[in-house]
DNA sequence: ATTATCTATAGATCTATAGATAATGC
DNA sequence: ATTATCTATAGATCTATAGATAATGC
């Protein structure tokens, strides 16, 4: 189907609809698709609910925005794991970024666990589509550098997934963290440290 | 407040407020608080609407009856910690403890995870008052391993906290993890070879 | 007699639209 | 002229209750 041939989108345009995506990144965030209504969006951004309609068609695709926005920032990071770079430094490089995005981005990193958590409904073709293909080939970007012995042997599937479980943790379960750490406590700061101990005593030869 | 002299639950009591309790856990744990509702809760306890209301106030009643349960299982396997054992095979029977239980109730697994996620509106109290003590008593007993060099210097909140991640993570991002492993996979059995050399090489003085 | 269940529906909440009005850009 | 916004409300969905009927336990 050929896209009508989109003019391009005014200032207010371009404004509004970050405003509202903005909104409906802190709402849907935190209280999950359903959970979430167009009038919390709305006062959020500060614009009337049919305006917000104006502006997107729905619920629904005001939400899978935000997830499509979301799955190339998610990626990235692992993207960067470089052949060509030192085993040991690169996967030490991805876990500090996991937890700089953590840190920056904790809303996004809620956002996508209360989609996955649901089953991923919004997701699964994106995940497959997406996620699939660079894990694979990350995975085995890992497999020959442990071959060659430049890694200790792990399950590079399972390294991926506790890389992820860690760090997305401080951010999804920011209320837990919250009531266990003293209030002042910084717990990044913490787990930072914790976690660069982990996985380079994991994964020294 | 001195409660009514509670006449003692018949048969049929039990039965059907199991039926619910189960049933809700099913659709709370799948589609969170707010995107349950009560006719997908009778629906998959086979009772019908009303009746769930003759059994439970409303729907916030059964959320919270379940709540309540779960953070006594949830605990249970921490109290374990026992000082008296070998400080790194208590840590490691905690690990294994909390994979058998992602492998065994992964809908409680979920259930707690959209609660906290969520910023745990009617779970809060429950953590202070419940969890709070025990994860000070663990981090302290822990601490004092680690003191006598017993066990590697590591903080033992973050510890906890990457036990939880890890273990949990089969559970709550299920639907990535099966797009991202061959679906014939045990996950969980390679995650648990996985984690016990992770844990291991990590807390090995 | 008491406990359990059913039908019918009230009342609240939400998404979305209709249709009129105001603001903005050639 | 076109774009943006507002008021009012339709229509769907949900929680919860009223009130009648059926099943069960002394």
């Amino acid at each position: 189907m050929a896209s009508t041939p989109a003019k391009k989108p005014s200032r207010i345009q371009l404004r509004n609809r970050k405003l509202i995506l903005n909104a409906a990144l802190e709402v849907f965030s935190s209280h999950g698709y359903r959970g979430a209504t167009l009038d919390q969006i709305a006062d959020e951004a500060g614009l009337s609910k049919p305006n917000i309609l104006y502006y997107f068609a729905g619920k629904e695709e005001i939400h899978v925005t935000l997830l499509n926005q979301l799955m190339e920032s998610w990626l990235e990071p692992l993207e960067h794991l470089n052949p060509q770079g030192d085993p040991l430094e690169e996967i030490m490089g991805y876990v500090h970024r996991k937890i700089e995005m953590t840190r920056e981005f904790p809303r996004e990193s809620r956002l996508f666990a209360n989609e996955v958590l649901q089953g991923a409904p919004r997701m699964a073709p994106h995940l497959k589509s997406g996620l699939k293909p660079l894990f694979d080939d990350k995975t085995k970007l890992i497999q020959n550098w442990i071959d060659q012995g430049k890694l200790a042997p792990v399950d590079p599937r399972h390294l991926i997934f506790s890389i992820w479980s860690t760090t997305q943790h401080y951010a999804d379960f920011d209320a837990q963290v919250r009531v266990l750490m003293a209030p002042e406590t910084k717990a990044l700061d913490g787990a930072e440290a914790y976690l660069d101990t982990l996985f380079r005593k994991l994964l020294t030869p």
